[in-house]
DNA sequence: AATTGCCCATGACGTCTGTCATGGGCGCGG
DNA sequence: CCGCGCCCATGACAGACGTCATGGGCAATT
C-alpha cells in the first residue's frame, strides 16, 4: 500500500483527485493539504511515500515543498502536477529532487501509474514537456537580472522597481536593457511575457 | 437521473470530477469535452440536462459556451467552474443565462448541489465571488478602450497596437490614457493587470 | 597574474509614452 | 432640436524609457 500526501488549493480538484487515486487498491490518500507549508508538515508528520503537489500554491508552490521534503523526509518521492508547464519549472523542479512531473492535461490513468514508477524510485516527467523544456534551454538571466525582471512584472515604473530593489534607477535600466536583448523583447513588458512563458521568472 | 455534460479542457481535472460526480446516484455524466465547440457540440447531440464548464478552454471559453447553449439547448442549465473567479466574468456569465457560478476552491459536496439546483431551475453563485463583483462594480472602459487595452497586454509598442487596432497612434495613445485614468493605473501595463484582475478585458 | 563575467553606478542621447487641449462626426435620449 | 457621450484624430510638451559608453569592485577561472 502506497501511502499518498494530496497537496492543492483548489478544494473541488483536491477531493476529486484524492477519491481518484483512493479507486486504486494499492494507493491510499492519507493526508490532503491546500497550502504549501502545510503540505511539508503533514507530509512529514504521516511520513508518506509520495507526495502528489501542485505547482502553485498559497505559502510555498510546490517545488518549494519537494525541496523540505528532499532534505526532512529523504525516502519520500514527488510528483508534481501543473496546469501550465513552464520548461523552466521543470528544471527546477528536476534539481530540487522531483522524479515525477506531469500537466494536468495528461489521461488519468498516468498518474496513478507514475505514483508508483516515483514510489519505486523511477522517475516519469512528460515527454511533451520534456521537449519543451530542452528546446527552451537554461535561462541566459543572471541572478540579479532575473530579480529586477521579477519585479518589474507588476508593470510598476523604473523609479519603484529601483527603490525596491535598493538600486539606482540607471542600474535597474541597464538590467532590463540586458534582459530585453538576451529575451529578444522591445521593452521589458514583453520581455517579462517571454520570461514568464518560459519559467525564468 | 440527471443528465450531465462536463467540459474542461485539462483531462486529469475532467476525469477526475466525472468520477466524483458520477458517485452520486442521481448524477450522470453522458458525456466530456476537452474544448467549448466540442462541448457546444455534444451537449446538444445528447440533450443534456446540466452543462458542468470550465471558464478557461481552448476553442470557446465557458461563457460562450453558455451563450450558445442558451440558444440551441434552452432547456439545459449551465455551471461554470473557474480556477480564478474575477468578478467580470461573473457578471458575464450571468448575463449569459448561467444560472451556477464556482470556484475551484469550493468544497466539492458543493458541486454535486449546484447541479441539483440549477438543473431545478434554480441559481447558485459563490457568495464571496458575488461580494467581490458587487464590490468591483461595472467596467468603466467604453468598448474601444477595452479593445485597445486588451491590444496592449501582450505588451506591444504603440505603433503595433495602432496597426492592429486599425487606429492611429495618437488615437491608441489617448484611449490608453483614459483607460489608465479610469483605473487609476500608472501606465498602461498596471493598466492591464488591473482590468485583468477585474475580468474587464 | 591575467582574463572573464557579474555587480553596481553615472551621464548623455534619442525615442517612446502619457497628458492635455482641441475638434469633427455620429447616434441616442431628453 | 440639442446636449451628451463615444469614436477618431492631430499637435505639442514633459517626463519616462531604452541604449550606449564608461568605469570601478569583486569572485571565479585560466
Amino acid at each position: 500500500m502506497i501511502r499518498i500526501l494530496l497537496a492543492d488549493d483548489e478544494h473541488l480538484i483536491r477531493t476529486a483527485l484524492g477519491q481518484m487515486l483512493d479507486l486504486e487498491d494499492d494507493l491510499h490518500v492519507v493526508a490532503q493539504a491546500a497550502r504549501g507549508d502545510e503540505a511539508v508538515r503533514l507530509a512529514v508528520e504521516h511520513a508518506v511515500d509520495v507526495a502528489v503537489l501542485d505547482l502553485q500554491m498559497p505559502g510555498l508552490d510546490g517545488i518549494a515543498v519537494a525541496e523540505q521534503l528532499a532534505q526532512r523526509l529523504p525516502r519520500c518521492g514527488c510528483v508534481i502536477v501543473t496546469s501550465h508547464g513552464r520548461p523552466g519549472h521543470l528544471k527546477r523542479a528536476l534539481a530540487a529532487g522531483v522524479r515525477g512531473f506531469l500537466p494536468k492535461t495528461t489521461s488519468s490513468v498516468t498518474l496513478a501509474s507514475v505514483v508508483r514508477t516515483v514510489q519505486a524510485g523511477g522517475r516519469h516527467v512528460d515527454p511533451e514537456l520534456a521537449a519543451e523544456a530542452i528546446a527552451a534551454g537554461d535561462s541566459p538571466l543572471t541572478p540579479r537580472e532575473a530579480d529586477v525582471l521579477e519585479l518589474a512584472a507588476s508593470g510598476a515604473p523604473i523609479d519603484e522597481i529601483a527603490d525596491r530593489a535598493a538600486l539606482s534607477p540607471g542600474t535597474v535600466r541597464n538590467y532590463l536593457s540586458n534582459a530585453m536583448s538576451k529575451l529578444d523583447a522591445a521593452n521589458r513588458h514583453e520581455a517579462v511575457a517571454t520570461a514568464r512563458r518560459l519559467g525564468w521568472i
